[in-house]
RNA sequence: GGUCCUGUAGCUCAACCGGAUAGAGCAACUGCCUUCUAAGCAGUAGGUUUCAGGUUCGAGUCCUGACAGGAUCACCA
């Protein structure tokens, strides 16, 4: 049995005896001690001074005194004010300490049966990936491992947006002006290629429309008069209508982008199981919106057009279909959810999209469960914030962005100049050097992107760059090269420290105890990672276990230690910190060096 | 204007879902490399948690109302 529970079943029964009082052990809960004071476990006693009627401190003396009567494993307590402070014992921890050394999987849970998609990325393809792209990404990606980790079979999907008036203006604008350019004559990454149209697109656009404007037309009028948007709205009706040249230049203009998004997937290691693209899913879900009809959770208006009324939940009246029958975007993810469904079976759904959209899929999920969907209980949105420039938003057609495959770059550069003038690369061949640079870059790039609380907005300062120091990627990538040296040098002097070595150590050093606490949190932190779909929870724990680690490092000497079960015991702490680091990092999917 | 989100140190972020004296990193300052990697460690300084009420043993956290920032409210995607 856990030892939280085992403590709040005994102070349970400790009410029984001493109070004659009955409390159920599960209402009970522990918080961790706060630094400052001694113990593991904190038990707060304002609650149940009723109960005990006595001062808080004659409380917790009368049920400290009986836990440790009781409980073999505690070695101590105290109370400050209305908290019982717990301590439990050196060969407690140590015990502890030994059964997770010898877990194989620490922190990833058994299968529990059931199938997850994770739905991330999902890029248009009229223009490159930017940062706010970089957030989506990693989260998407790293939630999927967590899922993984929790029990999940976990389908990454890619829902790529292919379709539509935005991939028109970039076709227009290369009709006109593009003179048969491809990437290999302009030596351009091809997404990059057909968003430099999609710019030029609205350059010349923004003119003609003050042109209109500057003859007397209204600024309304003027946006859908302007030629290239008629154009544009033109090329979109004979996209659907399946006209062979149309088709033929978006053919060619989607398939530039999506080798250039393949590289930057591969630069950024993400992958995908399942890509669906809107060109085969737009038409999807009118077949729902007869089925709401039916059903009665969609009514139909005078000029035909169909809405969902959901203002008995808070929310308002929702076009589902347009009255000339076209579909609108809530119409084909409805869609889109059935087919999700039926290609995978699963029971649970995670959608990574930007907070612009929460309202679209409360509406969406709100629809689906009322359609008595089977998945409906298992819709979720993780809902991330932007990630703001010091300038504000950023704007594509204002060149505010900052572009993906650029500061990919940029964070390798850094790592590079960084690393080179530590001198930190002897004894590396120019391609581990280069591995450890690209480790580092994205590494930083990452930690820095997931470790912020998704739910919130977040601030990208450009000229500050983004830290190798203090709460950072390479600091924890740096603390696992640390012990791969220990390790190193541990299998160079043949030292044994596998658990029956270590068995007779009884001193246990505070800061050795601290590590040990941590360590033992592990599981738990996945846990709520998963629950949260919250990678933050992950980052936020490697840097605590990485700060305390050093914190061991710099404190207690290792291999000038005398006593053979003290050495054995601290380079077996120092792997199994390795060991956690390397895990949790996966579930970011940040990779470690072994030196640096 | 309606709805939703956010507001914590100069800056970027935490705070285990109501608990102790609100913590880290960066920036500043002071120490520590002849012993396992100083991308590190220890320390100093920095706060009326936007404001005003309320709930209770106890509030950064819950409720109400201001204020500030953002998103959203299209027969757009």
């Amino acid at each position: 049995m856990d030892i939280q529970q085992q403590l709040t079943e005994t102070i349970a029964q400790a009410f029984q005896e001493l109070f004659d009082h009955h409390l159920d052990a599960k209402t009970l809960s522990l918080q961790a001690t706060r630094k400052e004071f001694s113990g593991e476990y904190t038990f707060v006693l304002f609650p149940y001074l009723k109960v005990t009627k006595a001062s808080p401190e004659a409380s917790g003396e009368k049920i400290g005194t009986y836990l440790l009567k009781n409980l073999p494993d505690l070695a101590d307590f105290n109370v400050v004010k209305g908290f019982l402070n717990l301590s439990l014992s050196p060969p407690y921890w140590l015990e502890r300490f030994r059964e997770l050394s010898l877990l194989p999987d620490h922190g990833t849970f058994p299968p529990n049966g059931k199938k997850v998609m994770v739905e991330f990325s999902s890029p248009n393809t009229n223009k490159p990936l930017h940062l706010g792209h970089l957030r989506n990404n990693f989260l998407g990606f790293s939630i999927a491992a967590i899922l993984e980790a929790y029990g999940y079979e976990v389908v990454k999907a890619n829902l790529v947006n292919d379709r539509g008036i935005h991939i028109c203006k970039s076709m227009v604008a290369y009709e006109k002006l593009g003179n048969g350019a491809s990437p290999e004559s302009s030596g351009m990454k091809g997404d990059h290629l057909v968003g430099h149209y999609y710019v030029l697109f609205d350059k010349e656009y923004k003119k003609q429309m003050q042109a209109l404007q500057a003859g007397g037309m209204p600024v309304e009028q003027a946006k859908k008069e302007a030629a290239w948007m008629k154009e544009a709205q033109e090329m979109l009706v004979k996209w659907e209508a399946n006209e062979p040249h149309t088709v033929e230049l978006w053919k060619k203009l989607n398939n530039w982008v999506y080798q250039g998004f393949e590289e930057t997937y591969r630069s950024l290691g993400v992958t995908f199981d399942q890509y669906y693209y809107e060109s085969d899913t737009y038409l999807l879900g009118k077949d729902i919106v007869r089925e709401g009809l039916e059903k009665g959770v969609f009514f139909k208006k005078e000029n035909g057009s169909v809405w969902a009324d959901l203002s008995s939940e808070g929310l308002d009246e929702k076009l589902v279909l347009r009255a000339d029958g076209t579909s609108v975007y809530m119409t084909q993810d409805m869609g889109t959810a059935d087919l999700k469904y039926k290609d995978h079976g699963i029971e649970k759904s995670v959608y990574v999209v930007g907070n612009e959209q929460d309202y679209h899929f409360e509406v969406l999920f709100s629809i689906l469960r009322k359609l008595g969907r089977p998945y409906g209980s298992g819709l979720y949105h993780l809902s991330y914030g932007m990630v703001d420039l010091p300038s504000g938003k950023m704007k594509s057609r204002e060149g505010t962005v900052v572009d993906a495959d650029d500061l990919i770059q940029e964070m390798v550069q850094t790592a590079r100049q960084h690393t080179q003038e530590l001198g930190k690369i002897e004894g590396f061949s120019e391609e581990e050097a280069e591995e450890l640079y690209r480790m580092l870059g994205m590494g930083a790039l990452k930690y820095f992107l997931l470790k912020v609380d998704p739910k919130k907005r977040m601030l990208f300062n450009p000229q500050e760059s983004i830290e190798f120091q203090g709460n950072t990627g390479p600091f924890i990538q740096y603390t696992h090269a640390r012990i791969a040296a220990i390790l190193r040098k541990a299998a160079q002097i043949e030292l044994d420290y596998s658990c029956d070595r270590y068995r007779s150590y009884t001193g246990l050093e505070a800061t050795e105890r601290v590590v040990i606490v941590q360590l033992a949190d592990y599981e738990k932190k996945v846990a709520m990672a998963a629950e949260e779909l919250s990678p933050a929870v992950i980052a936020q724990y490697l840097f605590d276990l990485a700060k305390e680690y050093n914190r061991f490092y710099a404190e207690l000497p290792i291999f000038s230690e005398t006593k053979a079960e003290v050495q054995a015991f601290r380079v077996a702490l120092s792997a199994e910190v390795a060991k956690t680091i390397g895990s949790g990092m996966k579930l970011l999917r940040i990779d470690v060096p072994q030196k640096m």
